[in-house]
DNA sequence: CGCTTCCTTCAGAAGATTGTGAAGTTAAGG
DNA sequence: CCTTAACTTCACAATCTTCTGAAGGAAGCG
C-alpha cells in the first residue's frame, strides 16, 4: 500500500477526532455545529481557521459555519478576528480561556440563584421546601466562591506542567 | 376580595417557582419534563410526590411523568420508592445528593478525557494541536481531582450553616 | 469607481424531539 | 381468582430545531 501523504492522512485522523470529541460535547448539551466547529479549531495547529476552511473540513455550508461561530463567540469559546489585508475572517480558540468558559457557567448559576432566592421568598424560609431551596442556594453560592480559587490553582499547575511559554494563545 | 385558602395560594406560588426555575434548567441543557418534575419535587414540602400528584400539578400525562422520572433516576437526581401497602410509587429528591449529581458530570468528563487522550495520541504530542489537546486533558484531570475536596469543604460549610440535623433526606 | 470575494442573513424543508393516547403489565384487595 | 388501581411502554402526531440554498451587504483590488 502506498503511504498516504502526511496531510491526507492527517485530514482523516483529525476528522476522526473531531467527530468523536464533538459527539461527546453534543451529548453534554452543546449544539452540534458549534461543537464540531469548536473541536475543529481545537485540533488545528494554529488554533485558527477561516470560515472557508471550516466549511470544507466539516462539509457544511458557510451559513452553518456562520451560525456556529455566532453561538461560540456568544459563550466566549471562540473569538473572531479580521485578517488584515483580506476579507477573510479568522476564528480562534481562546488558547487557555476556553475551559474557563466551560467552567464559567457563572451566568447560568447566577440565574439559578435568582430563581432560588425567589423561591425561598415565596415559599417561606420556615417551610421544609423553603429550607431545601435555601440549602440549594447556599450550595451554589459556595461553588461560585470556590471556583476562582480553583482556577488559580490550575494556572499554577499548568505553569508547572507546561512551562510559562504559553505557545498557544 | 376573598383571601384564597392557603393551599390554593400555595399552588399558584409553587407553580410560578417551578416553571421559572425549570425554565433555567432547561436553558442549561436539561430536558423540559425532567426539569419540571425535578423542580416540583424540590419545591414540595416532603421532597416526595407520587406520579399522580406530579401529573396533576404539572398538567402532564402519566406517560410524561414516567419518562421524566426514568431520566432523572438515570442521572441520579431522583430515586423511586414503592409505598409499602399500595401500588403508588413515590419519587424523592435526594435531599443533599442532588447537587452532587449536577456536579458529578464525572462520567461526562471521563468520556471527554478518553476522547482527548485519543486525540493527543493520533495527532502526536509534539504538534501544536497535540499540545493544546494535552493541556485541555490536563485541565480536566485537574478538575476531577479537585472536585471531591471541594465537596468535602461544602459538607463542612453546610454543617456550619444548617446544622447537622439533615431534616431533609 | 465598479468588480469580485467572502461572509451573513433569511426563508423554507428535512429531520429530530417530545408529549399524548391507548394498550399492556404488575400487584393489591376483595 | 378475579377485579381494580397504578405505572409503564409503544407508536404516532405535533412541534421545534437545524441546516441548506439563495439573495444581500461590506471590504479589498484593479
Amino acid at each position: 500500500m502506498v503511504e498516504p501523504s502526511g496531510t491526507e492522512r492527517d485530514a482523516e485522523v483529525i476528522s476522526r477526532f473531531v467527530e468523536h470529541f464533538a459527539a461527546q460535547l453534543v451529548e453534554a448539551g452543546l449544539p452540534r455545529m458549534p461543537a464540531r466547529v469548536f473541536v475543529a479549531l481545537l485540533a488545528s495547529d494554529a488554533g485558527v481557521l477561516t470560515s472557508a476552511e471550516l466549511s470544507e473540513q466539516l462539509k457544511i455550508s458557510p451559513a452553518a459555519v456562520s451560525g456556529a461561530v455566532r453561538y461560540l463567540s456568544q459563550v466566549r469559546m471562540v473569538s473572531r478576528e479580521r485578517e488584515p489585508g483580506s476579507r477573510r475572517e479568522r476564528y480562534r480558540v481562546h488558547g487557555d480561556q476556553w475551559y474557563e468558559a466551560l467552567t464559567n457557567r457563572e451566568a447560568v448559576i447566577r440565574r439559578w440563584e435568582v430563581a432560588l432566592r425567589e423561591g425561598v421568598a415565596s415559599l417561606g424560609g420556615d417551610t421544609p421546601a423553603g429550607r431545601r431551596l435555601a440549602e440549594t442556594l447556599a450550595f451554589f453560592e459556595f461553588v461560585e466562591k470556590e471556583v476562582p480559587a480553583m482556577m488559580e490553582r490550575w494556572r499554577a499547575r499548568r505553569e508547572e506542567l507546561f512551562g510559562g511559554d504559553g505557545a498557544d494563545a
